[in-house]
DNA sequence: AGAGTATAGTTACCTTTAGTAATAGTTACT
DNA sequence: AGTAACTATTACTAAAGGTAACTATACTCT
């Protein structure tokens, strides 16, 4: 598997500047879409519970999320916990999810153009595998 | 293929902050050791063939080797071109080259356990082709 | 041969993204 | 009631890279 970091590795730079420059035009990156994704799929959120999702420190995710707040894509929505801030897509927050959807999961397919159906699938399985090998792998190291 | 994105950038920084731990013992980061590999597969190299290799800007380069100079891990040798900066691996370079490989080889097989050969093939042949075709798209775009 | 153009590298400045440490406010525990 | 734990925020710092302007050198071509 010599070579397999590489190959990742060099996706990625390429990857995250087209989705960037393809969200920009909602004023958006990469790291915002993020947590708008884990809000449309989970429902109202905490700020802990994205920060855990995503394996990131919490002022990371108050500064994104205080971005989608000026952009007016979430809102908070009052909880009975006073310590924890629950955000919520607005209506304009699921306009918005659902372009960019579109856009990406197009971007999704056309990235794919002249792979087997098999190749796909493999590494669309295969790449979850190796994080969790990895995650795991940091945790056994910090006990 | 909705979510493919996903699932590669959510990888992408337990990644990278694994590598950059492991090349920290030799006080090295990932970006580092695109440089090192670059000069150690491709022989003496100019700034912009390792600029053009990895799509990154000029200066970005001329950081990345400044640190490795500092490091003496590589060293400049004079060419014919008076323009030219072409850099080699020193020695001590590459014993550092020969042990950061070991580690990382080491890694590349261990975030493979568990996963079927032919899976691990289908990735490692899948994310170059993707790469190609984003390349290519983002060429088409500036024409 | 000389003027204009292209190329390699560098410098200075800025942007994005994220981490750490400390802190305020709130809740849970006992 | 008083301490401990938890949520979010603020201030500071670091890593990485981009853009524009610049210097020095080489190339072109009439």
């Amino acid at each position: 598997m010599e070579g397999f970091f590489r190959h990742f590795l060099s996706l990625y730079r390429p990857l995250i500047t087209t989705l960037n420059e393809l969200l920009s035009a909602y004023n958006l990156s990469y790291s915002l879409w993020q947590v708008i994704v884990f809000v449309k799929n989970n429902g109202p959120s905490t700020l802990v519970d994205i920060s855990n999702h995503y394996n990131v420190e919490k002022p990371t995710i108050t500064r994104r999320v205080h971005r989608l707040e000026e952009l007016q894509i979430v809102r908070q929505i009052p909880g009975k916990d006073r310590r924890e801030k629950i955000i919520q897509l607005t209506e304009s927050g699921e306009e918005i999810y659902q372009e960019c959807r579109k856009m990406i999961t197009n971007l999704e397919y056309s990235v794919m153009e002249g792979i087997p159906k098999e190749e796909r699938f493999a590494t669309f399985q295969t790449l979850p595998k190796i994080q969790n090998n990895i995650i795991n792998k940091e945790s056994n190291k910090n006990e």
